[in-house]
Parts: C-alpha cells; structure tokens; sequence
DNA sequence: CGAGAGCCATGACTTAGGTCAATTTATCAA
DNA sequence: TTGATAAATTGACCTAAGTCATGGCTCTCG
C-alpha cells in the first residue's frame, strides 16, 4: 500500500479538501512492528498521532503487581495518540501491537500547524476527543457500577452488533478480552461456562454463538 | 458579579484577544440554580458547555440500582459540558449543583461558530479535551487496578497537594466522596478508621491531619 | 425547644471475584 | 510430526468490599 492510499483509509481524513489531503504523506512516516512491540510507553514524552493500516493496537495500562486494563483497541481507519499532541506531551497510557502492525505517524509539530490552519479538521478532532471521553465515561460506568457477567453480554452484543450472524468468532484472544473487560481469564472463562450452561451462548474454541439473544440483553442491563 | 466578570473568571478564556471576549458576555446565559437541583441529564439532547462562577456541580452516572459514581466535581473557573457541542448532542452524564449555583451557559451554535473562527481558542478547547481524557484514564486505573484504601489515600494527597498545611478540610461530605471514590460511605468510614488506627491520619469531624505522610504515599501506591 | 432529616459509624453477614495450582488444549516453528 | 510455548479450563480457597440493620450525632426549621 503507497502512502496515499494509506492516508485515504484514515476516516479521520474523510472529506478534507484534496490540496491539504496531498500534504499529508509528506508530513507522516510508516513505522512498522511486530506483534508484541511496543510503540510507546505511559508518562514517558511522546509525540504521537497515530494512524494504524494494518494490524491492531492495544492501548492498556498496568498496576504494579502486575494485572492489565485494556482501555481500547485500535485498527485499521481509527487514529490514536492524540493526547501527547495538545497536552502534557506524554500518553497516558502504553500502546502495544497485538498483531504485526504498519501505522503512519504524524510528528506532533507538522500535525498541530496542519490542525491550527484548517478549522475542519479541528473540529472533526474536537469530535474524535469528544467521542473517547464518551467511551471511556462509559466505560468507568461499567466497570464501577456493573458486574462482570454484564459486561461480558455487553461485550457480545457489541460484537454482534458488527457482524451478520449470531455465529461469530471473538476479536480477541480470551486472556486479552478480560483484561479489556477489567477482569482475568479465570473469571471469564466461568462466566462462559455458566452461559454456556444456561443456554444463552454456544461456544467452540474462539467461535461463539448466540442462542438467548433476550437473555443476554436482560444480563447486559444488569437484568441478573 | 456581572457579566464580563463572570467570563473573566472562566480559565478557559484565558489570554483571549480583547475584541474577542468582549464577544462571550453576548452569547452567554446566566443561569442559577439551588443545591440538588439538576443541570442535566445523561443521554437526553443537551446543548452545553456550562462554566460555573459560584458553587460546585457533580457529573455523575447512576446504576440501575442506584449506586452512584461521581466522575468530577467541577467549580468556578472551570468548564465542563463541551462533549455535546461537539460529538452525539447528548451529555454522557448527569450534572446536578452540590450547592447553591450559578453557572454561565454558551448554547452550542454561537459557541461552535466563535471556536471555529479561532484557532487559539480551538486549540485551547482540544488542550482541555485531552486533559479531561487523561484524568478518565487515570480514573479508570484507578478503579480497575487499585484496591480503596490506596484510591483514599490518593484522594487524600491530591487535597493536601492544594492546601499548605497537613490539616485541612475534606472538600466534600463523605458519602461523596465515597462515591468519588468508587466505594460506598461504609467501606469509606472503615477505611478512615484503620488509617486512624494506624496513626497514619486523625480525623475530626470533616477536619483532617495527615500524621504520617510517608505511610499514606506507600498505601496510595499499593505498597499495602 | 423538640422533631425530623440527613450524615456518619459500626457490627454481623454475604458474596463476587481474585489467587494459586494443576491439567488440558491450541498454536506454531523446526 | 513433534516438541515447546502459550492460552484456556477448572477446582479449592480466600478476602475485599458490598448489603442490611441499628443507633448516635448534628443541624435546621417550625
């Protein structure tokens, strides 16, 4: 892929003007990783912008001892990294490749000149801000005030929600799930056995099915 | 206090040019309102970005339960309200005066006209999306990651941080802070009273003393 | 002043979900 | 194919923190 087609995958870049579209190659760079790289670190000085073309990125924070908060996973289309480039100059959190990964990087100087200069392009990043701030009040919300087994039938009908069938197969690995779901393996893995057994879900390896949609719902909003 | 005032007071005008702000007092509302009274509500159509010049306002969500998570208390010189300006037209939260208010109020259609026509002050809008993600991102390691007594002792360095002596008020009735916390009042007392017990604070009242403020750094980082 | 309302403390009890450890099952490179 | 490495399951156990219930304290308002 050149880097212009790359630039054209970003929804970000949708509908700007063909002259500010063209610049936009020459201000980014491809970096490459494989999977398990790591592309940055929290609280170290970063100047980020990222847009990743093939492969996903994990953006994730870790206590102490040890255990891992998934905050979100980026792909193909969607940017991240945002953050260093208007404030405090470092990412609050640390970004991982989970699969081999190419992403275009916009230097923070070329990209906030761009962002100052063409007051659509600020506002789409205004509403790109706007957009994670909801996310992430959504999910405090549901890590403070929902239990596990609800998050794990939202987490499904979200997938569903972007597919054609009741049979799909996880995004992500289980281990990796849980972390996002702000629980272990362990725990979930129960809470798909206990599904499985009530009849809500079939599960075979990392293909599940559907077979309770109203029941699921009922969990997901806590309906127990 | 009138108008102009009241925009002067608001941080986030900060180092506008003159024939600018003269503008803010005409696109702006008083509005007021008494403790407990509601601001706003989640998910109904809003049209905000609220810059409080008296009193304190909460942004909360609620399960169905009713167990609530407070999300931040915002107070004058602050500005809170912008994510429907700029994304969905709904607030992700609810909002409701913890004591008597008063609040300037920009309806969405002149403020987005008056950002757009000012990068600084874009750029300025996109510095404070950032920084409200940043601490959503901290909040979420927080309660994903940290057991309560070391998010209480957190909170409580974060308020000796603004005081100049190691005794001081708590800036919230208890309950409150529990539910900033992500606890409840319950778990909170028992909290205070082993820190009391510990020799590690005393507490008196809503009057607080930090004794021992190296043991209360250990618990806010896990150290037990 | 006295009655009610809110706020806070504390005890008894329950439970969701984490830890540890042992196996089983996939995955993948050589 | 096989051996190795990682991912997932499952059981036994433990504990942080929530629920429920009671009682005291403080403040306000009639």
């Amino acid at each position: 892929m050149d880097k212009l087609a790359a630039v054209k995958s970003v929804m970000f870049f949708d509908g700007l003007p063909e002259e500010k579209f063209n610049k936009l190659p020459d201000i980014s760079i491809v970096k490459k990783y494989r999977k398990g790289e790591t592309l940055f670190v929290a609280d170290v000085l970063a100047n980020g912008f990222f847009a990743p073309i093939k492969g996903r990125v994990k953006i994730f924070r870790t206590s102490p001892s040890g255990k891992e908060q998934i905050l979100h996973v980026f792909g193909p289309g969607e940017a991240f990294g945002e953050v260093p480039v208007f404030e405090g100059g470092t990412f609050p959190a640390n970004g991982q490749a989970i699969e081999p990964c190419e992403a275009l990087f916009f230097p923070r100087r070329d990209f906030k000149n761009m962002i100052k200069e063409d007051p659509d392009l600020a506002m789409k990043m205004m509403a790109m801000l706007s957009q994670k701030l909801r996310i992430l009040v959504n999910k405090i919300d549901d890590l403070s005030l929902k239990e596990t087994p609800a998050r794990v039938a939202s987490y499904l009908l979200l997938l569903r929600s972007s597919q054609d069938s009741d049979t799909f197969k996880l995004d992500l690995p289980k281990g990796q799930i849980a972390f996002y779901l702000g629980t272990i393996q362990e725990t979930l893995s129960r809470i798909f056995k206990r599904f499985t057994e009530q009849g809500i879900i079939a599960l075979n390896g990392n293909e599940i099915t559907i077979l309770d949609m109203d029941q699921l719902k009922d969990i997901a909003d806590e309906g127990r």
